[in-house]
DNA sequence: AACGTCACCTAC
DNA sequence: TAAGGTAGGTGACGTT
């Protein structure tokens, strides 16, 4: 039930400051690795350059300007002709989005004025660039009908709305004339609550544009009066879709997949070329949106196009310790480079510096003198490249923000023309996002139509809980590499000494690039976004912009309209938070004998298929009675909320959910027989995307904010869960009983939501899984399917501390051998405790557990303490930050503070502690042990809460047997 | 000393 | 306009 990779992995063996010594040694040897690195690239290139007979340059005399004769790799590889009357036309989607144009002749959909064009962007299997114009798809909703309509008072209600949505507009700047384009009567089923299959008219309101959606809808909703009906409000019904979603659903297009243009179905458009850089778009073609041919991502469909990544990185040249600043400090080098998805390498590298700079093997430096030019032409080496995806380290908030801001002071007119889309400028906007899940975030968006900003410091901070986000600490914790030594301080100086010092820099800067591209590769971030994409039906933009509700609504979606259902517009309302799930009461302790776990997979998921818990089978207030079900339609959920039984209407959510789980369950098979590794990896990418959004569709019924909230569903769903652990613990405890003939009573010691620890009594490993597997499966048959209860792992020894925080050695492939000391919720796998607490804990734990001695964990513990106190443990990165001031006055009767840091190569821990000299620091109010604190020796303040730990693990009686 | 509230982060 | 959920440990800090 977390979904979040939790990467916070406890500094192992990490003492930083042996690693720090060792490295700050590499940084200065030359060159560097990774300049040894870049030359290898160059060899590999010129081999495959003397097969095609050409070369680049490897310096570029300083003020020539940019022309795409400098280098021909940097463009796309040139597109065959593609006839429109004779050939299919094939790409992988990777973008959409939608404009309002000129119809085009030819295309169906409205002709007069600005019409919704649907822009679809791709790459086709030779890499060449698609974007293809779909027409004729226009918004719509729904309203029920009023009683008593019938098809005659349809162009009524057209008339009446289309003049009170003109009559709303403040301006009209597009001279719309028609903001309705058609009203029809369509029979569908309204999703929330079962009605006994009261298929209803309703009324399909078809705007002209999806801004007028919104307005609409409210004076739909405030009072309609037309024809000879009665002033009424109208509910709703999905008029808060996307567009691009609407589009997606309704074509059958899911983020991502291959789409085919059959022959004689679309049309190239002319392009008047005016210069050679035009070849970049072979394919600006358009076609009517029911001609598209969107593919199920399977078989050959599964592949992924040769899509073209390019990463950079900025430096500027700021002033002494002030933070650059767009409009006074100038850009003085952007490195990239440009690789294609599913290769291994970047076939571009390139420098743009400002001044000379001495050469790099393995990369291609521009020079300029004049700044305006370096950022003209690196945005024309952009365009010319034509990226699919750009990446880099916090390039939303930072890089892309200062290259426009410094573009626009430097009045590079030029410039911000980023996107696929030639003429559409690229512009800055703030953007606020909120969530309980990550806070709030302060955003910057750049538009840059047909490419997707896959910024790495996004990815990180949404997937994975790290103790540090800085490139340098994320390229250390998952490549073992790091950024090239330099300084901020000293980018300036650099900057001003001479072409050796510069060509320092661009090292730097081509690294900096590098990295992001390594990570986005090891991670597997491409494969993994593009499967959730496909999975879950959005955009992959949508993956990395917005939260976790678009794609439960995207799959909703699909799934209703197959059965004609429509999904209402709520207004949202936070309300009382619900009962979640049962955390049994810990019998805290040191086990040294086998814990078996038995664990209920994917909990939730199989609640909501086992008892078909649904917003289509929600039987409402005195629906029962209404409807005149019997008793064997429906359930009473323990929460005593309804719902009709599959008998009755199979729910949408069971249903997607058994669609994820067995596509899970599919992927997972292919992924066993699987032999090639990048397939593999998509697979296995796709297994994670699956089992991530199976979870996430209760939390989407369980979202007060949010597009359907119903929280009968969702208090059914965790009523469900705690009667289950319950019975689950009174079951285990009833059956392996020493009166039964078993060697123990089995007694439940902990459990938390789908779990139960059972301490079976029982001597070994081997048979602490042996009868957890028996157990786990005679425990299943008490319950309905898919509902099931697993064996997952015996603990041993296992130390039980409290609620949520335990530790032991984790047996589960073996009987052997342990897989791992797991520590749950304990100060080792926090991040807002400094290493020097985790590592000694860790330490400790390890005593205890491993070497089964928890007398050395105390004496290890003291030893360090002692170790701090006679200064023989160096402290030197240990220093005070700051002394929080206080008046004498203030003083009186409170302590005083000194906030300690324990600096890292990666960030600086603080601590805040009390200073008063020879007092006993106690915090009996918890009971815990206290330790007293010398003069002068603050780092001895700081461990305190180690001791505290230590001491309450080590030295109650439990522990002494 | 006892207790409540908050921020933070974790377990599911 | 958009935003997955609840349970719970722990330390800092303020009030009584």
């Amino acid at each position: 039930m977390d979904y979040k990779r939790r990467n916070g992995s406890p500094f192992v063996g990490g003492a930083s400051q042996a690693k720090r010594g060792k490295t700050a040694g590499e940084w200065q040897d030359s060159p560097s690795q990774f300049e040894e690195e870049l030359s290898m690239f160059d060899e590999a290139d010129l081999e495959a350059e003397e097969r095609e007979g050409e070369a680049g340059q490897d310096v570029i005399p300083v003020g020539d300007l940019f022309s795409t004769n400098i280098n021909p790799r940097w463009q796309r590889p040139q597109a065959s002709t593609v006839d429109p009357s004779s050939d299919n036309l094939v790409f992988q989607q990777t973008d959409l989005d939608y404009y309002l144009g000129n119809a085009v002749a030819g295309m169906p959909g409205q002709v007069q004025g600005k019409v919704p064009i649907i822009r679809m962007f791709g790459v086709t299997d030779k890499g060449n660039s698609v974007c293809c114009h779909i027409h004729g798809f226009a918004p719509y909703f729904y309203v029920p009908a009023p009683s008593g309509f019938t098809s005659d008072y349809l162009d009524d209600f057209k008339r009446e709305l289309n003049s009170v949505v003109l009559k709303d507009m403040r301006s009209n700047k597009d001279n719309i004339s028609v903001t309705v384009l058609a009203v029809d009567i369509t029979r569908k089923e309204n999703m929330y609550g079962y009605h006994g299959k009261r298929i209803m008219d309703f009324l399909r309101i078809t705007m002209a544009m999806p801004r007028l959606i919104a307005p609409a809808k409210r004076l739909l909703e405030q009072g309609f009066k037309f024809g000879p009906f009665p002033l009424q409000s109208y509910q709703p019904y999905e008029a808060n879709i996307d567009f691009e979603i609407r589009f997606m659903v309704d074509s059958d297009v899911v983020g991502c997949c291959w789409v085919e243009l059959p022959k004689g179905k679309y049309r190239l458009r002319e392009e008047k070329s005016t210069s050679n850089t035009d070849s970049e778009y072979p394919g600006k073609v358009d076609v009517g949106w029911t001609d598209l041919i969107s593919h199920p991502a399977e078989g050959d469909w599964q592949r992924i196009a040769p899509l073209r990544v390019l990463s950079f990185d900025i430096e500027c040249a700021g002033r002494k310790g002030i933070f650059p600043e767009p409009d006074k400090d100038p850009v003085i080098q952007i490195a990239s480079m440009v690789q294609r998805q599913g290769e291994t390498e970047p076939f571009i590298r390139t420098v743009f510096t400002l001044q000379s700079c001495a050469s790099i093997v393995g990369s291609q430096i521009l020079c300029f003198t004049q700044e305006r030019q370096l950022l003209q032409s690196w945005a024309e080496f952009l365009r010319t490249v034509d990226p699919d995806i750009i990446t880099g380290y916090n390039i939303q908030n930072f890089d892309f923000p200062f290259l426009l801001n410094r573009a626009a002071a430097l009045k590079v007119n030029l410039f911000p023309y980023l996107g696929r889309v030639r003429g559409i400028k690229s512009v800055l906007r703030d953007l606020n996002f909120q969530s309980k899940q990550m806070g709030r975030r302060e955003n910057k968006t750049i538009n840059m139509e047909g490419r997707v900003q896959f910024d790495l410091l996004q990815v990180l901070l949404r997937d994975y809980k790290l103790r540090s986000y800085t490139l340098n600490a994320v390229s250390f914790h998952f490549l073992q590499e790091q950024k090239e030594d330099v300084q901020h301080s000293i980018i300036s100086d650099l900057q001003n000494g001479n072409e050796q010092t510069r060509r320092r820099l661009a090292v730097y800067c081509l690294k900096d690039a590098y990295l992001p591209l390594r990570l986005l590769q090891k991670l597997m971030c491409v494969i993994n976004y593009m499967e959730m994409a496909r999975v879950t039906g959005v955009p992959l933009t949508y993956l990395l912009s917005r939260g976790q509700q678009i794609k439960v609504v995207s799959q909703l979606l699909r799934q209703a309209m197959k059965q004609d259902l429509v999904m209402p517009v709520v207004k949202t309302e936070g309300g009382e938070d619900y009962t979640g799930a049962t955390v049994i009461e810990p019998e805290k302790g040191y086990y040294s004998v086998p814990i078996t776990t038995l664990d209920f997979s994917s909990l939730y998921p199989s609640i909501m298929m086992a008892h078909n818990l649904c917003y289509t089978t929600l039987l409402q207030r005195g629906s029962v009675e209404k409807l005149g079900l019997s008793p064997e339609d429906f359930i009473k959920t323990p929460t005593g909320d309804q719902f009709v039984k599959s008998s009755v209407r199979k729910g949408l959510l069971p249903e997607i959910l058994e669609n994820l789980l067995t596509a899970r369950k599919r992927a997972k098979a292919e992924l066993k027989k699987e032999t090639d590794p990048f397939k593999k990896q998509v697979l296995d990418g796709r297994q994670l995307a699956l089992k991530i959004s199976a979870n996430s569709v209760y939390g989407f019924t369980g979202a007060q904010v949010g597009k359907l909230p119903c929280l009968e569903i969702s208090q059914s769903v965790t009523g469900f869960g705690r009667q289950m652990i319950e019975q689950t613990k009174q079951l285990v405890e009833s059956k392996y009983t020493i009166s039964s003939g078993y060697q123990g009573d089995a007694k439940v010691i902990y459990g938390d939501t789908d779990s139960v620890m059972v301490k079976l009594g029982v001597s070994t490993v081997r048979e602490a899984m042996e009868i957890g597997k028996e157990a786990a499966e005679w425990v299943s048959s008490h319950f309905t399917p898919p509902i099931k209860l697993e064996f997952e792992k015996v603990y041993f020894p296992y130390l039980l501390i409290n609620k949520k925080r335990y530790a032991g050695l984790y047996f589960s492939s073996s009987a052997d051998a342990h897989d791992k000391m797991d520590c749950k919720g304990i100060e080792t796998v926090r991040r807002d405790n400094c290493p020097l607490v985790a590592n000694l804990i860790n330490t400790c734990l390890q005593r205890i557990l491993i070497d089964r001695d928890p007398q050395g964990a105390v004496a290890h513990a003291k030893e360090v303490i002692s170790d701090l106190l006679c200064n023989r443990i160096d402290i030197s990165q240990l220093v005070i930050t700051k002394e929080l001031t206080r008046t004498a006055q203030e003083y009186a009767g409170k302590q005083a503070h000194v906030e300690l840091a324990e600096r890292t190569p990666f960030m600086c821990w603080r601590t805040t502690f009390p200073l008063t000299p020879n007092t006993t620091w106690n915090s009996s109010s918890r009971q815990r042990a206290s330790c007293s604190v010398s003069p002068n020796t603050h780092q001895t303040s700081l461990l305190c809460s180690v001791m505290v730990i230590i001491f309450r693990i080590c030295s109650d009686p439990w522990i002494q047997n």
